[in-house]
DNA sequence: GCGCTGACAGATTTCAATATCTGTCAGCAC
DNA sequence: GTGCTGACAGATATTGAAATCTGTCAGCGC
């Protein structure tokens, strides 16, 4: 009974991440999956129903990895305005990061997301409300005056699209990009706070 | 000396634009726009050094049929935070119309401004001095509050990336879309505004 | 029984031959 | 002289045959 070599989900995914690092998106088969685990193709599919599966379920622990980082800040006290700015800064650096260190991973897993639009629909939910309490927060705190925080949050996520949206991803090196962060919240906070 | 038979870039760029429309993007070549013309596929080149430029010049025409309207907006007089947001609401729609009347035109427009970047850059900063404009005009007349009427036009331009932007136009079709629209430029005018 | 293998059919991709297009230019027509 | 044509070379796209991949499943080994 060694751990090591039962063959799981999550060591399927991890492999499947290093074979696509390795032979890029296109390239990338399940029988080179299969062949790095070392076990035949048709074990792959005792585990994910198809190859669009799989990849799924690789572009997931991707975003996984964005949004765990964040709900830990959305769950810290303190007051909402410092908090939101610190979240919203988090989600830009940790995109802006991994686009800067990686491009290449980043195209891939980019283009994986595209396919798994469910997978990417339900991440953008699972953003918007760790939004949507930290604007209720700071309402019940008397700091930020909105009507619906439903809506307010939908609306901070739709205002800073090109700092976290990967279609504006090219423009993130730019030398500019963070004058322009700073421009953006600066006006967003404002528009929030109460008077 | 009949005007109408003579060969004149904006006769070439009408009728390449008719050619795209009906051969697609991909599709398209000289040889077509030469023939549906009636002239040999080497006079076109008298007018246009490449093909890349040809297709450059359609795709600024096509901007310049969103920002001319939009220039008229900004240059009349009244009271810039109603205006500015009349013009944000001009912008989205004129864009919105596009995609929503005919989407595979958009698409190959698209396409062809992605390839004249140098273009797009011209328009988009064609656009935020525009902006520029009304802030400083909303400034002077004491409505808005803002340090720099240069960075605060920008920022206007990156929040409201999400309805202005084509890498978001799948989402305007969405039935939410103008309730997003209005909580976003609720939240920026409140942001600009002088309290 | 349970999990894995590997042969298989149909779908997809690759590759090289073939066809078409881009951009040039000598020469023709006005 | 001026502006257009059409043949041409090199670049790019298309096509169809061959190779590879995906997804299934009967059967093997534990």
């Amino acid at each position: 009974m060694n751990e090591a070599v039962v063959l799981t989900s999550e060591r399927i995914l991890e492999v499947t991440e290093d074979v696509l690092r390795r032979y890029g998106l296109a390239k990338a088969t399940v029988v080179d999956v299969a062949r790095a685990l070392d076990v035949s193709h048709g074990s792959v599919y005792r585990h994910f129903p198809s190859k669009a599966s799989l990849r799924e379920a690789v572009a997931k622990r991707w975003l996984e990895r964005v949004s765990r980082p964040l709900a830990q800040i959305a769950a810290e006290p303190g007051p909402a305005p410092a908090k939101l700015e610190r979240w919203l800064r988090e989600l830009f650096d940790a995109k802006h990061k991994r686009v800067c260190e990686d491009p290449e991973m980043f195209a891939t897993y980019l283009t994986l997301a595209r396919e798994a639009c469910a997978v990417v629909k339900a991440h953008k939910q699972e953003l918007i409300s760790q939004v949507e309490g930290m604007i209720a927060e700071g309402v019940a705190q008397g700091a930020f005056d909105v009507a619906d925080p439903k809506i307010a949050a939908a609306a901070i996520f739709d205002a800073t699209r090109s700092f976290h949206h990967p279609a504006h991803a090219d423009e993130w090196a730019d030398c500019t990009c963070s004058t322009r962060v700073d421009a953006v919240l600066t006006l967003l906070l404002r528009g929030l706070a109460a008077r």
